[in-house]
DNA sequence: CTTTTTGATACGTAGTACGTACTATATAAA
DNA sequence: TTTATATAGTACGTACTACGTATCAAAAAG
């Protein structure tokens, strides 16, 4: 294969870093309006993991998501206070917290991913039908290599 | 055009959710290693458009990366601090002030471009030389509407 | 049964984002 | 010209975040 030419990889990188900066943007602006909650990026990844596979030990999650646990504590705390998620002792190990969504945790965790869908249908409708395959398979088989969510 | 179905539109969220986190995550290990700086994204998109544009006001600034004046206010006292850039006056507006690059400034974001070519083009070696410009075009034609960096 | 490892957290420190209040300059109105 | 208003930028205070270190408790190893 190839490899790829200096101008490919500059142009990657700044439509790349026009993306982030628009999820980004899109996020700060869209969580807050419904719920007063100020998120962050930690956030929003804690609640979508766990509204995918229900619960998550910290310090699973925090290499996961590439946080110390102590980082992971924290916010962990945080959203507690905020009601949005609790955590129980493991019965398998009593060393170990199962985190879980609370029921309104689950209310705001779809939420996000109502207003996460939105944004995301406004970009894909702005690309051909048949190219849209294509870059989806194609960022798939890029960066999906093993547990990413 | 037709309507993304919600499954694109789920795999999509998850594949740049992914791509950000990478993405994040190499800057913030590969910045510091260099030269002991910690690096957040405002710091990393100040001097990328520095780079691009030689000069640039505050406010401007601010209102293009998506803070308010004040933070971007202490990011650059912040990155002056560390000698990466300076202001000066601007001769047509007493009001305003100009930022630029320092040599050293250059440098660093000259080595952090570096960096980030590096990351990028990982990336694209994992995609099959055909589907590289479709993907590259596809995701312009999406993102690049304006004056995006 | 002691030692070591592992899961998780409390605390202290450094850094970040922003609203408010303020100064200085520029523009508009009287 | 003088006054009023808008704009550019910053200092300061507040709230929040990330993480290293130290610490405790439970499990695993010896």
């Amino acid at each position: 294969m190839t490899s790829p030419s200096d101008d490919e990889i500059d142009r990657l990188a700044r439509v790349i870093r026009s993306l982030i900066r628009e999820l980004l943007i899109a996020g700060r602006v869209g969580a807050p309006a419904e719920g007063k909650i100020p998120f962050n990026p930690l956030y929003f990844h804690m609640l979508g993991h766990l509204l995918n596979h229900r619960r998550a030990r910290p310090s699973e999650l925090a290499a996961f998501l590439g946080v110390a646990r102590t980082t992971l504590s924290t916010a962990s705390k945080a959203l507690q206070s905020r009601g949005l998620i609790k955590q129980a002792p493991d019965p398998e190990d009593g060393r170990a917290q199962m985190l879980v969504l609370t029921t309104e945790g689950r209310k705001v965790a779809q939420a996000i991913r109502r207003q996460d869908r939105k944004n995301m249908k406004l970009l894909l409708e702005r690309i051909d039908p048949a190219a849209r395959s294509i870059l989806i398979e194609t960022i798939e088989q890029v960066v999906l290599t093993e547990d990413n969510d």
